[in-house]
DNA sequence: CGCACAATTGAAGCAGCTCAAAATAAGTGG
DNA sequence: CCACTTATTTTGAGCTGCTTCAATTGTGCG
């Protein structure tokens, strides 16, 4: 199994064969998860860092009378709770949305090869930010668009997602997460995802197919959905492919130590 | 000199002499800027971060058809555009409120400064992560909160930040913010912000003359904006544990005086 | 086969929007 | 300090995207 880690954490540049076997050997402890649990509960205060390695999962907050918002989707490869690393407490939590395997790494572990390697504490970093600006992207959603132009776009960004860590193919990628889920995350109640889901495969955009979403015509879509991925950061760091940027003039910045 | 900055990054532990003399050292390049200029575009690759020293910006993106989404306030002591540090190019813009006085260090100094000072670096990270929290409670607010109840959250949240850094007393605070600007933050009309702000009055919770806010009746403001404060992570970090609020009680009130 | 959950449909209601205009406040130059 | 201009706040009235409530129809699975 290629690690997923290392591929989500080459994005920002190329890793040494120390340092991925380095990221290999932290990521040794794994648990197994079914659907719908919490791999970290709000107000927890965690020792570890878990790191999915397969299925999905989100971040979401419940408000006093059962109302949630999702914030965001994590899949293979991401890190999602960094902050009890930084912060010790949790503000929010995280809950599975699919069985799958969780890598565990201890507090200390993570600090440990951070300081080794500066390079994987700047990767760390980078995609810290990366999920900043992902959350940011989310809220223009929330706050500007329509519902039908929300879905659009939340179905381009995890296309993009998926395929950088080789989880979609040809604009086709397998979603796991009900209508209920979806409207919980896009700010809707299920009924209006289901009609708006509804327009969109008749008007040609998608396809679904027992949870494995097409997007027919990827070109209309992220034109529905207002998408321009250039948020994502996508391939920017490492020269590899990667829409352009607006100006030129690369310049690469160190990490910031990882300090605990 | 002021330092705000200092007394922001303080929340997260104590800083050393030398370290604060760094801090200054670093912010000595200061820029003034009149209202409503932007300090970064979107799309541009910055090669310095920007302090706010004095005055209030926000961070924003705007759509195609000129719908704009604040996505955050900043205030003395944030540092706005770190994202240019790591990620090199900026997919938002940050732009002034009023007129202030902005530090800009060159990236070169920011990487001397957080490889010399691992605490700095800590600090900064720190900072990253509760600005990551602070948006992910707006999209809370975004995707589930009514507008009375986001904009009750909003006045809340700014109550606390200001506090934090001197620039609010007894519930009561400067907030240099049109309404228009208001309903870009919060996903409404500027029509439905108005109403919403006299619905406040009205029942008492806030009093507004000339820019000033007051929280005539914090706690029903709380409760109307659903506020709990713990993913400010205020005052957590430093040894003194206990309620915020205690704690910021006894904030010593010369912020003002040093950002003078 | 049947249970539990997910998707779908219908109908009615409302929070928040749009459009348009008036009332205030905040400059600005003389 | 006043007349004039421009930005901001406020008000009214009608409209709609999305919600609410409630029920029906799949669908996966033990």
């Amino acid at each position: 199994m290629p690690h997923s880690l290392i591929r989500h954490l080459e994005q920002f540049g190329p890793l040494s064969e120390v340092e991925k076997h380095a990221l290999e050997g932290a990521a040794t402890r794994v648990r197994v998860f079914g659907p719908d649990q919490d791999l970290v509960s709000d107000g927890d205060r965690p020792t570890d860092c878990k790191l999915i390695l397969s299925g999905f999962a989100c971040t979401y907050k419940l408000l006093p009378d059962g109302r949630r918002q999702i914030m965001s989707f994590q899949i293979p490869g991401d890190i999602c709770d960094l902050q009890g690393f930084f912060l010790g407490e949790m503000d929010y939590a995280i809950g599975t949305l699919t069985a799958g395997r969780v890598a565990v790494i201890p507090h200390e572990e993570l600090l440990d090869l951070t300081e080794t390697h500066p390079r994987i504490a700047r990767a760390l970093s980078q995609s810290t930010f990366v999920d900043a600006a992902i959350f940011r992207e989310w809220m223009v959603g929330l706050g500007r668009r329509s519902a039908y132009a929300r879905i659009a776009h939340l179905l381009c960004e995890m296309g993009q997602r998926l395929q950088v860590i080789g989880l979609a193919q040809n604009g086709s990628y397998d979603l796991p997460v009900t209508q209920t889920e979806l409207a919980d995350a896009l700010g809707l109640t299920t009924v209006h995802v289901n009609r708006t889901l509804q327009q969109l495969r008749h008007e040609g955009l998608i396809t679904v197919r027992g949870g494995t979403v097409t997007l027919s015509d990827p070109e209309g879509l992220k034109q529905a959905g207002e998408f321009d991925p250039g948020y994502l950061h996508v391939g920017r760091m490492n020269g590899i492919d990667g829409p352009p940027s607006k100006h030129l003039q690369r310049q690469e910045p160190h990490a910031l130590r990882l300090e605990r």
